[in-house]
DNA sequence: CAGTGGATGCTCT
DNA sequence: GAGCATCCACTGT
């Protein structure tokens, strides 16, 4: 089941507990999103904050579709756009559970081991062969898919990761316990 | 398991 | 010219 039209339509820190158990898929090879971040438009970490850019220019579009950015000069970093244009506030996807296609995602990877296909932002993009180009296409059309969780998982909480600006907002959302996120949260009681 | 440093290409000041 | 929303290899416990 598709993810209802409306579901990017409203602010990131809803969007982004909420995606935790959603499948993504692009052209059929994806998994199920154990890691997302938040950034919001009052954000100095988010890419936004100064304004639209040439590069940000999807964060400031329509909700439901991709951000996708190059991150320190090697990886991809793909994000999913929230609230009305003109609000530039996006998820951050930051690790997948890898359900479907691994063989290829072993492949794009060059290693076997599930843990490491998709633990990370660049890991996943690089596993689904995420780049530039789908920067800006809608989520709801090829080649991406969103299928709708079933249940609400359990969430693990916390500081966001890799930043200096805003480091101690918990913005940071996974699936509790799951050994696919990209870093281990604080030991839970 | 923790810490460090290099690779690498943009974007923005 | 600085600074990255990262990853990997390598070091030393």
């Amino acid at each position: 089941m598709k993810l209802g039209r409306d579901f990017f339509d409203r602010s990131v820190h809803e969007v982004a507990p909420h995606l935790i158990g959603v499948t993504l898929l692009v052209d059929g090879v994806g998994g199920v999103i154990v890691e997302a971040e938040a950034y919001d438009q009052e954000d100095p970490a988010a890419h936004g904050y100064r304004g639209r850019t040439e590069r940000n220019a999807s964060m400031f579009g329509p909700p439901g579709h991709a951000y996708v950015y190059r991150s320190y000069g090697i990886h991809w970093c793909l994000n999913f756009v929230c609230e009305p244009s003109d609000v530039a506030s996006a998820v951050l996807i930051r690790a997948l559970e890898p359900t479907h296609g691994l063989d290829i995602m072993r492949i794009r990877r060059g290693l076997d081991d599930p843990r490491l296909l998709c633990s990370g932002p660049g890991r996943l993009c690089q596993a689904l062969g995420v780049t530039r180009a789908h920067d800006g296409r809608s989520l709801a059309d090829p080649p991406f898919e969103l299928r709708a969780r079933q249940g609400t998982p359990e969430l693990d909480i916390g500081t966001r990761v890799g930043i200096t600006k805003a480091a101690d907002e918990l913005w940071r959302y996974a699936m509790a316990g799951s050994p696919f996120v990209s870093r281990r949260f604080r030991s839970r009681d």
